[in-house]
DNA sequence: TGTACATCAGTGAACGCGCGTTCACTGATGTAC
DNA sequence: TGTACATCAGTGAACGCGCGTTCACTGATGTAC
């Protein structure tokens, strides 16, 4: 069994060696021998594993997806979103999903400027994780508290801004640290839901 | 000087494809030949006004820049942000900045991934238009509010919010009308700022 | 005002660069007997 | 266990497509006299 565990060796090496690419330079600049040179292998080797940079960013999602399924099985999450310390959970939760992810993160985002299918792949992505959460803002108006606007348009408020703001956070202000974004988003967005400071 | 109208008539035919083109399919994915066809001349003519599509773009970024100097003089705006309205007033002028320009700004944004100057670019842009704001911000600790995060991070948080869902707005929440996102921004951004409703 | 020449905007076929993709080849691993 | 052949992962030079860019050419406009 050399062969296979070699084969899987490259194709590991190879996804790898892309993460570290697309973050260095994005997705939409990393060529094909930037990725294999990255890897150690040769420009060739690459059509061995995947069909193109497209397939190889769908593996990479897919690694992504395993990822998250375990973590959302674990989460018997706090869901009462009265309760600020139920938001700064799920806020602290995106945040740290986001740096382990960032670089598949990225460049989903875009590739989806150029394709439409993966357009459609990241929209399903920012679908399923909203659905999580929008009973936790419905359950707000039940308790009494006035959303600014329907549930689904506050659910996208507050998840776009957290989107956004992450994207940015690490080129616009560097010397902000994990705890104290996590801080400032959490108290935004539970301001913005039910109108009240903790 | 029928040369001269003729050159600048193409320029602006170009321009104006451009925009539409941009609009359809993207930045990226538009190529020259793309926007001449559009504009109804040959793939030659393009050369002769522009050096490649980064000069056109900036060409647009140009006539843009103009266009928001003239609001930005004409504005005595209403800067106190501890008045609800004036939080709309601000957050009104950037939808219907956006809504007019969108085929612009979303071509810069697009270009900021791949290009480093356009990266540059779009940044001075974002601090420009917070640079105005960033007073009224302050404004509101001097008036006895407690600001999610610093100023400079506050502000951070609701230029990403505004930003970030306008970009979605149309593809994603198609049927809320203008008034109703204004309304929707204002009252959370103005919670997220000062910790009350109004 | 008329003529001869220069200049310019626009044309579109042709060129060529960059990069994705292929493919003949190598050496190693697996299989059949 | 040994030998002969098949299969497979990896190599890197070569190929070719797509698209940006050029350039010789056209016809119209401007200029000089």
């Amino acid at each position: 069994m050399k062969r296979k565990d070699r084969a899987a060796e490259t194709e590991a090496a190879l996804k790898a060696a892309a993460k570290r690419v697309f973050a260095e330079r994005g997705y939409l600049n990393s060529k094909i021998i930037d990725i294999t040179t990255e890897a150690g292998r040769a420009a060739g080797s690459f059509y061995n594993h995947f069909a193109g940079k497209e397939e190889l960013l769908e593996a990479l999602l897919a690694d992504l997806s395993e990822q998250t399924d375990d973590a959302a099985s674990a989460a018997d999450h706090l869901s009462d979103f009265t309760d600020p310390e139920a938001v700064r959970w799920h806020i602290a939760f995106y945040v740290r999903f986001y740096r382990e992810n960032a670089a598949t993160m990225r460049a989903l985002q875009q590739a989806a400027l150029v394709s439409e299918s993966f357009a459609h792949t990241l929209a399903r992505f920012t679908d399923e994780e909203m659905a999580d959460i929008l009973d936790h803002v419905r359950y707000l108006t039940a308790a009494g508290f006035r959303l600014p606007a329907s549930p689904e348009v506050t659910l996208r408020l507050m998840f776009q801004l957290c989107d956004a703001f992450l994207q940015s956070w690490q080129q616009a202000l560097p010397d902000l640290g994990e705890e104290e974004v996590i801080e400032a988003m959490t108290r935004f967005v539970y301001r913005g839901l039910t109108g009240r400071d903790y």
